[in-house]
DNA sequence: CCCGTCCGGTAAACCGGTTTACATGACAAT
DNA sequence: ATTGTCATGTAAACCGGTTTACCGGACGGG
């Protein structure tokens, strides 16, 4: 079949050949260029470019004639190699394809774009020499600084390379042992909060899904949980704890598991949304309906979160505000200022429509 | 409340000082450093540690001993001004937060990474100065290459910037004019197939959420929808089309409308994901079922469409290999090898659960 | 024994900027 | 008339590598 061929030919002759520059191909003009053009030395050039000096109108009109004429752009690497700055940072993530991250990022370089720097983006995989690799980038003056995220607990390795750095900061998960800027969220406040949502609505069968253990997240999100149900004195009862990962997958599993206990919980605490989407998965395939059997809230509150059926109820991380003050605070770490060592950012409680009053029948315990 | 202050305080005193590297903040050792330390000459080191020449065993190991006892790296700056080469590559996408362009995102940059060189990433909001800029550092020498995504309609600007180099590869989505490798799926092809599903299923009344005019997906796409449509006979109704953007909010104010038309589709075809979503929402708004009362079937496949109630039916484009692919041709150019100029990469209907036959009630057109 | 060739290496230019230290001329003050 | 100062600039070193052109000595062949 004739696919796409009228589309293309149409356009493949529309432009024969189109170019803004003027010696596309040819030599870049260099500053020394510029300076013989206009009749000064190249230092003269430098400083009025730089603004380190005042020109006589006549000479500067002379300079701006010759760059516009010869097209003139200064060589970011010469500069580089010359300054030691390359007006660019790094960031780190896990994996930019959950929405977490991803969404981070783009405030982040969104900021980072307003100010005048560009970024490179990584997304490790969680695999350790990837981190490692960053971080050498920035060693390697590849960029002036880093943020960092990281979701697999570190032995040690990655806080030995960030040291006291002047140049990094930590965001969402830490790395115990740095003493850079870190950027967090009230996670434990969270848990708190989305625990007490489920017990005012009547749950005292509350399962909870954490991630890997070692994690400031984790553990803190574990604490605020705990603190919840043993205000409101329930037993946390093991066989409703699922850790040890943030995959979907096992989350998935676990909650199959939950749903086969011969007492299944009627409430379902995920630590991250992702692990929440996991949760859902498992009593999809449980067929077990959200929230009249059994109740599920998240955390993070991802884009998507409101598409699901019903729309997940979710502790609101500030993820757009992480992105953006995280890379202020690493603005501040470059221009030699010293932000706070610890931030913490507030955690909202968003409720939709997974979380609903336990049924009568299985108010059993 | 004393939230979190049990684990910090733990975890702050354990690391007082961790460093791996021997002359933290002190001066980095130049090449200079080990040719002396080596008894070489700089050349010497520099051609060894290039491969550029072979030296007797005691030589290396004299430099091999020195490079580790100073620890010494190679400063990628002073390397790159010299030889030109950036060993990185830039990727260019609208937005990094949908989850199309973070998957193939993620792909590239993994198989970047595979072949040792490091991604520019960035995300320009459909902002065409972003847009621009990407373009200009790729010519200022931050980067080797450049994969190039938008989607917007170019007006020449971006197609003059890139030109005839030898240095970009443009994936997705069209940049007319340009003599440059391009990666597509067979989008007609694809939207061809879904709107055949459809009509397998049964239904005539049949809607289109398309994305802005003047787009190589977007034109394709609907070249496929009007085949499958005039090979079955059934008339296209203007009222059942919409196009002009790939918001969300757009298609989901375009469902609302489809369904108080008089005589309503009972089938969406959403030539994206994102365009999908909204239609979900203008059908919850409207409160109608899928696929009871009307089917729905999106086109790109993203990882969320299974998590939707019921699973989106779509086209999947084979994101990751758009990615990987991307980055290969993009490689083989930097290599000085000729890729093919187009490539159509096959696209597969996947059948989930928002197709269903039209309810007999419904079909009186 | 002498010449050519290869081995093992070096000196110096170069990449394209920035920056320090200094030079020249005009003009004001003494 | 001399000195000091400011305005306007410049020469040259430097950043840290790579690369070109060349060199001395050993060794092999004629």
């Amino acid at each position: 079949m004739l696919w796409n061929s009228i589309y293309e030919t149409a356009l493949l002759k529309r432009f024969p050949y189109l170019s803004l520059r003027p010696a596309s191909g040819g030599e870049m003009a260099t500053i020394h260029d510029v300076a013989q053009d206009a009749g000064v030395s190249p230092t003269t050039v430098s400083r009025y470019l730089n603004n380190r000096i005042e020109l006589p109108p006549a000479t500067a009109a002379r300079i701006d004639a010759a760059i516009k004429k010869l097209d003139y752009r200064p060589n970011l690497l010469a500069k580089r190699l010359s300054t030691g700055k390359t007006e660019a940072v790094g960031l780190v993530t896990p994996e930019i394809r959950e929405p977490f991250f991803a969404e981070l990022a783009s405030a982040f370089e969104d900021e980072a774009d307003h100010h005048g720097y560009t970024v490179f983006m990584s997304s490790t995989r969680s695999d350790r020499k990837r981190e490692i690799a960053s971080l050498e980038r920035l060693q390697d003056g590849h960029v002036d600084g880093l943020l960092m995220m990281t979701n697999t607990p570190d032995d040690g390795t990655l806080a030995g390379l960030i040291g006291e750095r002047r140049n990094v900061v930590i965001v969402d998960e830490d790395i115990p042992g740095v003493s850079v800027p870190r950027l967090f969220v009230e996670n434990s406040e969270g848990a708190y909060q989305a625990t007490r949502h489920l017990i005012e609505a009547g749950h005292r069968r509350i399962a909870y899904l954490g991630g890997p253990q070692g994690l400031l997240t984790v553990t803190e999100r574990r604490e605020g949980f705990l603190m919840a149900m043993n205000e409101a004195g329930i037993a946390v009862r093991s066989e409703y704890v699922a850790m040890g990962s943030f995959a979907p997958e096992l989350a998935r599993a676990a909650t199959v598991r939950f749903l086969e206990l011969p007492l299944p919980p009627t409430a379902i605490f995920a630590s991250s949304d992702y692990l929440a989407i996991g949760a859902v998965m498992g009593l999809r395939d449980a067929n077990v309906s959200v929230p009249d059997e059994v109740s599920l809230i998240g955390f993070d509150d991802i884009a998507f979160s409101t598409l699901l059926t019903p729309p997940l109820s979710a502790v609101r991380q500030p993820v757009e505000q992480l992105g953006r003050q995280g890379f202020l605070t690493l603005l501040a770490l470059l221009n030699g200022e010293t932000p706070p060592l610890l931030t913490r950012l507030p955690v909202e409680l968003i409720r939709r429509q997974s979380v609903a009053a336990p049924t009568s029948k299985d108010f059993r315990a």
